[in-house]
Parts: C-alpha cells; sequence; structure tokens
DNA sequence: TCACATATATGTCTTATACATATAGTGTCC
DNA sequence: GGACACTATATGTATAAGACATATATGTGA
C-alpha cells in the first residue's frame, strides 16, 4: 500500500558493535557467527574443558572474539546432542570438575565443511571493504 | 550440581550454512552481520532504491551476500527511523512506486565506523583460517 | 488471461547473542 | 575465619537478527 512515515526522527543511535558497559568486545553487534567454528578449530588442536575454550578462542582471534561463557557451554551441550563433540567429567585431583571436550569424526567433517564456509565469508568480506574503501577515496559514481 | 547429560546423541545434523532449499545462500547460517554494512557501503557510492539495493550488495559480494528483500526494506526503515538515511518517494514515469534512499551525514559516520569494524573483523577471520588450516594439516599440539 | 518482473511491505517463528546470576571448589591474604 | 579472587559449569531471560512465507500493486509480453 505504500504508505507509512518512519517515526519522529533520530535517536542516540547505537555503535555497531559495543558492549553494554562501552568497550568494544563484540563483532558487529557480537553476530559474526564466528564462535561455533571457533570452538571447533580449538578442539581439533586438542581436547580441552570450557573454560580453557574461552581463553584458547579469545588467544587464536586475537581477542577480538570474548565467547559469552554461558552461550559456550550452552553450545557445547548442542554439539554434543548433535554429535559433534563428546564429553567425559574429569576426575582431577583439585579445583572444581570440569568437562573435557573432544571432537568426533562428524566433527571434524562439521569443522571442514566450516573451514570452506570461512574462506567464502572471508572473500565476501574483502569485497565489501575493497568497495567501501573506494568508496572513502572519493571517486563517486 | 555438574549433572545432566545430553539427550540420546546424534540427529541429521544440519549445516553451517543452507537455505531451507537446500541451497547455498546465506554466510554461517545467514549470520555475518553483513547487512547493515553491505547497505551503507552501497548508498555511500549512489543514493538508489531497495529493490536496486539487493542486487547492488549480491554483485559488491560476489553473490555471496543475497539479502531477504523483507530484511533489507525493514532494515532501511530502523535506519530511516535512526537518522543514517532519509528517504522520498519518486514520482517516476512507469512501474510501481519507489522511494530512494540516501546517507545522511550521520550514516556517513556510521559508514566509518563500520569500516574499521570490518577490518577488525576480518583480521580475526584471518587468524580463525590460519589457525583452522594450520590444524588441518596435521601439525597436532 | 496468465505468467513474470519490478517494487515495497508485513507476519511470524526460530535462534544467537548478551547479560545477569547461581553454584561450587580452592587458594591466599590479613 | 572471613573476605576476596580465580577456576569451572550452568541456568534465566530479553532482545534482535535472520529466514521464510506471503500480501500488495504496477507494468510488460505471450
Amino acid at each position: 500500500m505504500h504508505e507509512s512515515d518512519p517515526g519522529s526522527i533520530s535517536r542516540p543511535r547505537r555503535r555497531c558493535c559495543q558492549a553494554a558497559d562501552g568497550t568494544q568486545r563484540q563483532l558487529g553487534r557480537g553476530r559474526g557467527a564466528l564462535l561455533e567454528p571457533a570452538l571447533l578449530i580449538a578442539l581439533a588442536r586438542s581436547e580441552a574443558h570450557g573454560y580453557d575454550l574461552v581463553r584458547a578462542i579469545e588467544e587464536m582471534t586475537g581477542g577480538d572474539v570474548v565467547p559469552d561463557t554461558g552461550g559456550l557451554y550452552r553450545l557445547l551441550r548442542r554439539l554434543e546432542i548433535e554429535g559433534v563433540v563428546t564429553s567425559s567429567w574429569q576426575e582431577s585431583g583439585s579445583g572444581p570438575q570440569r568437562r573435557e571436550y573432544r571432537l568426533t569424526d562428524e566433527g571434524r567433517a562439521l569443522l571442514a565443511h566450516w573451514m570452506e564456509h570461512l574462506a567464502v565469508r572471508r572473500d565476501a568480506l574483502d569485497r565489501l571493504i575493497r568497495a567501501g574503501t573506494d568508496q572513502s577515496r572519493g571517486w563517486r559514481r
């Protein structure tokens, strides 16, 4: 019907990233779909427990991806249900109990799929960045 | 409490991408947070109406980002409310009515912010891909 | 008349993400 | 021994993006 005017204009405007405390910990409002592949890559390197994975992922991405621990554990649970990882409680000596996760064959297959995927996404991202950079250099139209 | 075993194991397993029809149109289950920056970049190049933007974005990303039209129009509306774009109906001759969008100064500022952001994300993605590739080459631990 | 392309728009369900919070063990510093 | 910090796993919940279906209107060509 082609109607409707947008409401009465401008607001504070959130940034495209930014956590609640004002720090920039997330990638594009946190959404870059990097958590699952990062987790799989970390686990392909070595079996690990959840808390380790948080730091492994942070390190692998140069500090740019700092997973939410809640989300990470939920993701691990989901991946286990889907047969991508298996887990077992460690009967270690000291400290709180820890669950150790390892990739299954299916998990390795999924990782391989993700790798192709990330390459495609990087290409798309590169093209976008180039388009945007050319733009700001000023040769319009 | 540390309890709970995940349910009775494996399921069909969705891919990390794939649309409902089996085609691969999305990036990582569609979530790459590329739509907003792609739209801003396209609009920085030239004012345009929504339908054009779909194709411009597709072209800019080498066909890897095919925006959902519904989401795109909703995004445009949101951006207008936030003062990032302005729009006006075109009184063109033939065809259905079209709304033309252009970036505001605030929009250009947001784009600049996005550009820094995309660069960070690309670096994170590169590190991830490198970590995963090294991994599959087999030098474990 | 019917299909198709252009063009804008809404309805709605699912999922990820973000953030807060709960819990428990272990060490340390005063 | 109490306060605190760190390790470790987990749940509750609100929001927002995304995916898909569908509605609408105009115009073209078979």
